[in-house]
Parts: C-alpha cells; sequence; structure tokens
DNA sequence: TGTCATATCGCAAACGTTTGCGGCAACGTT
DNA sequence: AACGTTGCCGCAAACGTTTGCGATATGACA
C-alpha cells in the first residue's frame, strides 16, 4: 500500500540506504553487482524516488510556478501548454494558478508557490495589481522570476512580450491604407502594460498619417467579448460612427464584429476591423477576422526557456526584455 | 538571500524551533504572549512555512496532479479552470500535465506526479493508452484518482463524465426532426470512451427513428478542425451525400462548416450540422453552431470536489460515475 | 612481511518540519 | 509540608533523502 522508500530496499538487500542511494545514481564507489541487485528490486516494486525528500535534502525543486489571469483563454492556455512543453522536456513539473485577475488571488497565489518552494516562477500580471511586494519578495529569496505578456517595468527581472506597440502600428496603419479615415480604438482601463503599449501604436500611427486623434473614439472598457458589443455600441451612438475600429484583442475585436453585424453594419465595407491575438477562432468568423498575430505557444516556450537558462546557472541580466515579433494577418474584415 | 527558517526565528526568540512552529500553530500549549511575539517576527522576516518539509514530515500534500491530453484546447483549458478554482477554495495547488495523447508522455507524467507524492490526481486518459498500469500503481500506493470525460472502465477508480450517449441521441433525433433523413457521423479512430459512448448515441436515434444504418455514413478519424474538413470531403464525395452531419465534437464540426461552405454547400439549406461540446467559438461562426451543451467548468468542478471528498476522509465507492447532463443548444446550423 | 593504494561500503549528520513525552516552575489543595 | 495540577516550554526522534568521511578488506608492491 504505502510508497516503499530507500530504507525498504536497503533492508530487504542487507545494505546501507547510502549505498542504495548511490547505486540508484549510479555512483563509482559502488560495484557494478550491487548496482544490478539495486536496480533489480527497484524495478520489482516499483520504487519511485520521493522528490520531496529529495528536494529538501538537496535544497532544490523540479517544479516552476506559473501565474496567470485565467487559464481558460485561449492565449493565456496555449502560453501555458509552450512552457509545460518545454518543462516536461528539461523533467520539470509546472504548478499552475489563476489570479482571476485579481490582487488579492495573485497574492495568495505567489504565497503558494512560494511556500511548495518553486524553483522559479512565470507570470502575467493580474490587471489590478500595483503592488509588487509580494513579487519582490519571491525575488528576494533568490527565486528566479520571468514576466511575460502582462509584464511590469517595477519588477526587475527578464520579461517576454511581443511588440505591442508596432503591432498596434502596423493594424492602425493598415487600417488607414484601406481607406479607414475615422479610426476609434477599443482598449482596456487600467495601466496594463500590453493596454498602453497598443494604444501608443494606435496613437502614433494616428500621427504618422497626419490624422487627427479625437478623444471620443477610445473607448475604455474590459477585455472580454462583451465589453467588445459594448464598445461597437458606443461606437456607434456617436454623430459620426468610426470606419475603423482596432480592438485591443480578438475576444474584443469579435464581440464587437457580432453586435454590428446584429446591427446591420456591414463589415469590412462600413466598418473594417482589425483585433489582436490571432485567436484559432478568429478564423471562424465570416468575415474572418484580420488580427495580429501573436506567437502565443512561443512566448510559453521562450518564458520558460529563459527560466531554464537562469535555474542552469546562466547568468541573465535582470532587465532583459525578448521582444517576439508580431505579424499582420489580413483576412475578410478589412 | 535565503529563505528564513523556524530556527532562524526560533534562535532570535532564544526559543526552540518545537516552540516556535507550535506558536505558529496556535498550540494551546504555548502562552499568548510568545504566540504574539513569534507572530510578529515571523511576519516581519517574512516567514513562509516549507511546505516541502512539512510533506515530508506530516506525510500529506497539498497539491493534485492533472493530466490531460493538451492544455490548449478550449474543452480542457476549461476543465482546468474548474478545478484550479475549487483547489484554490481549498487551499490546494495544481501540478498540470499534458500527455500530448502518447502513451508515453502519459506514463512519464504519471510517474512524475507520484514523484511529487501528490496527494491525488485528476486524469484524463490519452487516446492511445490501451495499458492502464502506471495509472494502477498509482492506486497501489494509495493515492486516490479521478478519471474525466475520457474514463476507461479498466481502471477502478471515480470517473466524471457527461451523458455523451443521451447526448448523441438528443443530437441526432434533433437532425432527424429537422426532416434529414441521410445523417452521417464524423467520429475518432480507436477505443476511446466518448467516442464509443456517442456513437451509440447516434445509432440508438436511427434505429428508434427507424432509420437504416450505413457504414458509409460513419467516418473515423481524428478530434480536431482538420479532421473535420477531411471527413466532410469523404463525405461529399459519396455518390449521396448525407443532408446531416453529427460531428463527435466542435472542433470536428467547425472544419466541417467551413469545408461545406468553401464547396458552396448551404448549411443549413442542404447539410444540417451538429458538434459536441459548445465551445465558445461555437457562437462566433455564421450560421452559428448548433451543438451539444457540455458543462466543461462543471466537469473540473465536480471532479476535483470529489477528489478532495476522498482526500478528507469520505468514503466514495470506487465505481462511482457522476454523470452531467448535456443540453441541446439548436443554433443556425440546423 | 609490512606498506599502501584501491574498491566497496556504512555512519551519521543534515535539510525544515511536527509531535510525543518529559521537565520544571508556580500554583492551589489537603 | 507534601502533594497534585496546570501552564509553558524543550528534547529528541522521525519523515526520506544525500553526502562527507571513515572503516574494512583486498590486492599490489617493494
Amino acid at each position: 500500500m504505502r510508497h516503499v522508500t530507500i530504507n525498504d530496499l536497503a533492508r530487504r538487500l542487507n545494505l546501507s540506504a547510502s549505498t542504495v542511494s548511490r547505486a540508484l545514481r549510479d555512483h563509482p564507489d559502488i560495484s557494478e553487482q550491487t548496482k544490478e541487485r539495486v536496480r533489480a528490486i527497484a524495478a520489482k516494486t516499483n520504487y519511485q524516488p520521493n522528490l520531496i525528500a529529495q528536494s529538501l535534502q538537496t535544497r532544490r525543486s523540479n517544479n516552476i510556478g506559473v501565474i496567470v489571469p485565467e487559464i481558460r483563454n485561449s492565449f493565456f492556455s496555449t502560453v501555458i501548454s509552450g512552457i509545460e512543453d518545454l518543462a516536461y522536456e528539461s523533467g520539470y513539473t509546472i504548478m499552475v494558478c489563476q489570479s482571476d485577475d485579481t490582487f488579492e488571488r495573485e497574492t495568495i497565489n505567489t504565497r503558494a508557490l512560494a511556500a511548495n518552494r518553486v524553483a522559479g516562477m512565470l507570470v502575467s500580471v493580474s490587471q489590478e495589481t500595483e503592488d509588487f511586494t509580494h513579487l519582490k519578495q519571491v525575488l528576494a529569496q533568490g527565486v528566479p522570476i520571468v514576466l511575460f505578456d502582462r509584464v511590469v517595468d517595477e519588477i526587475d527581472a527578464p520579461k517576454v512580450v511581443v511588440d505591442d506597440y508596432n503591432g498596434a502600428f502596423q493594424a492602425v496603419t493598415h487600417l488607414i491604407e484601406t481607406g479607414r479615415t475615422r479610426i476609434a480604438h477599443l482598449t482596456t482601463a487600467g495601466s496594463l502594460y500590453v493596454g498602453g503599449k497598443r494604444r501608443e501604436g494606435y496613437e502614433a500611427a494616428l500621427k504618422a498619417h497626419g490624422m487627427e486623434m479625437r478623444p471620443e473614439y477610445i473607448i475604455e472598457g474590459g477585455c472580454h467579448e462583451e465589453d467588445g458589443r459594448e464598445g461597437a455600441r458606443q461606437l456607434l451612438n456617436l454623430e459620426e460612427p468610426p470606419d475603423g475600429i482596432f480592438a485591443i484583442n480578438d475576444p474584443v475585436a469579435l464581440g464587437a464584429l457580432l453586435y454590428l453585424q446584429d446591427n446591420q453594419v456591414k463589415v469590412p465595407e462600413q466598418v473594417g476591423l482589425v483585433g489582436f491575438s490571432d485567436n484559432p477562432n478568429a478564423i471562424l468568423v465570416r468575415p474572418a477576422l484580420t488580427t495580429i498575430n501573436q506567437p502565443a505557444y512561443d512566448i510559453g516556450k521562450t518564458a520558460a526557456s529563459l527560466l531554464l537558462d537562469i535555474l542552469e546557472g546562466e547568468t541573465i541580466e535582470h532587465s532583459k526584455t525578448i521582444t517576439l515579433q508580431t505579424r499582420l494577418v489580413v483576412r475578410g474584415s478589412t
């Protein structure tokens, strides 16, 4: 019933625990013959090393913590897939938490992971978070962190992001080049990194093409589909509705698309629409959504690989930021 | 830099480690005054109990293992969300692995989780798996398992499934009631539990309405979007193509839908289409997809709650199976 | 034959907790 | 004055590993 330990093996072989331990790790001090005996009985009894005890002894863990706003959400679950794939290859296991975009849950999760003595953490901070002491404490304990996507400057850790600024710039430029002149932006409230960068890109693109910026064309909301619907509703109610919309992400864009269509606004004829992320369902809608491809899986792999490098002892400068390039994907909505 | 331990606190307070430990756990043997002193310095030094050491000592862990075929996949990531939410409430952390639908990776993951001494496991078995000794060994070690969605009878553990049979029956009946007479089924190869049940439901519905079963209308493939395209292609090539298609899940249905539309087949006029899962993107396509709602989030919550009950000591009969009900959601594709 | 290197193994401490048990004051009770 | 309670705390063992060091036997060598 219970787990078999190294002592069980030792007893059955009339050996000491140390010898068994060394035999299992192929230590040169142990004769080939006893190694064989140990391996045989270990296999027979289905012995599995207790990583808990091992971690305690060696003071190093083989699992890494991951914190994301929400697991369901195609972008983050894809990132997690990338992380897990790389972790698996390297013999690590991931502990996954979701903050539900709340500060409270993010801090509790951080503490739980720290208490579990994870080797390192990969985190995408919540929308609410403005105080970062919980993460700084982790760093102070010598546990490395790599931030991804929702990164913040306040934390002195490597970051993996996509080029939000350029992506937004591309998106808006594309809208302009396809003849739109009144371009709105659906963004999030609050000071989220990605939101800020995309907004900057939006504004820069307008300016670069000599277009004026109209405050009523910037709608701050959330980042889900219903927020897109709501944003589109507000835009349609304006005296002079826009003829182009750049949404902060695909869910918002899709919400807007559906709202527009439900209200007999033709896309792309009357309004051009572009999203951000290139979610799998961007190609399901009709018209298919023009969007900015954001390599979610690669973000996960890159962030994980960065963390693993640090764990292997490589010295990475704290402020290193890897920026993955985005790609404009033109489809039917523009 | 390093983590502060209970001994550090003891030294700074001129106390023994045992007293500090008891103080932190509010043991009645310790005076309120020293408890206060301990709590104060613990907070000040940002002491966090080492769960590793704690687990080793108490022989119980506060994290549970989760194995799914793939994390990105809206259904599974939603299930994981449900699991994590409940685990969070109960003070557990989840370790998530993906098998990539391969037997090898599933076994390695189970071993890793077992070595990590998780308190229990929630697993949805891979499509390849036909030998279940890795899971049986886990059970033999006294670690409870709850299976969900992709369950198998060979394993003597509680299971959480949706009523695949009935769901499929509903789906096909709906196709029949809307006037289709030649109804095909896109399913998976292999002996997957869900696949089998849904196929039984398909066949039963045909029989219940006095319709003949035509083997060429059953296409075995995979369970992704491209498999849906491929399945639709094969069906269109038949001498007498079907006028109704029941797909094993939404991705397959969506693939079929897109293929049909790309080939000028009108849905729902010429072919009625119904999927299974009610993925979020089922409502994004036009026509929106008629499908069988499968409460993914609830599956996660239910499975997790079942496991937690077992961990709390409740005796659950091994063969207990919780069947969550499905719901036909009629939309534009039929 | 004594010395010494080598091969093979065990002792014991340590990692950070928890917990049974015992110790020792300071009481109150006969 | 002797005793039993009670309150408060420390000792030490244990959980399952790893590892530095020492122990023993064996053979080689001079």
